[in-house]
DNA sequence: GCCATTTCATATACATTGTGTATGTAATGG
DNA sequence: CCATTACATACACAATGTATATGAAATGGC
């Protein structure tokens, strides 16, 4: 049980989970994840990864108030979890360790 | 074409042929991953890995020459190529503007 | 009041990566 | 020659990555 190494896109959403702290749900997790990473993100693969880390353990939900704003469907917000925190930290390390040294373009 | 993200496994492989330079084909890489990332890791899984990173020009390959040892088939040693050393240091760019004013466990 | 528009979530499907098990090949020392 | 060593390759399946399609709910203008 507990496979669980995370994959880059995980790491990305984790990462935009602790920036966003408490405003983080599928629109604001999507954003930030394209203004540093410079790419584009759909909301739908942001869903789904969350989902998928919520399932083992790394964060937690809940759905949000309605808000004074024109549209919508309640939000869901999400939040990362100590396990969560700790195998984000794990991986940057791995990382890390990975590329200590190396010279690159 | 070239979707090319790199996977957190692709990074590991591409950094450790960087690490091992003229030295690197399924063992010694797989070794290499092994003590920086310590975990385990299948000779398999490197393979797998590299020949997709050929397919996509990340990477080269040559048989090389039997050598004194004991055991075996040729060994197949591997190569960055440039395009595989820019796509690293991309994701690593990435990681690290994710990862940038975080505070870890 | 109704509906077009906005804001968000969910479902589903498929492509890509991750990783093990099983098997094959080749060399050599005894 | 054959057991042992050192390596590669084939294959299969699980986990992740990511898009398209759809649904839900709120509101303001008419």
């Amino acid at each position: 049980m507990a496979k669980t190494h995370l994959g880059e896109f995980e790491i990305f959403v984790l990462s935009a989970l602790l920036h966003l702290g408490d405003d983080a749900y599928g629109v604001t997790v999507s954003r930030e994840i394209e203004d540093r990473a410079e790419r584009t993100v759909s909301i739908a693969a942001v869903h789904t990864t969350l989902l998928r880390l919520e399932k083992k353990g790394f964060v937690s939900s809940r759905i949000g108030e309605p808000t004074a704003r024109r549209g919508g469907r309640a939000r869901r917000y999400f939040r990362i979890e100590a396990p969560g925190a700790k195998a984000l930290a794990k991986a940057y390390k791995t990382l890390e360790s990975m590329r200590e040294g190396l010279v690159l373009p």
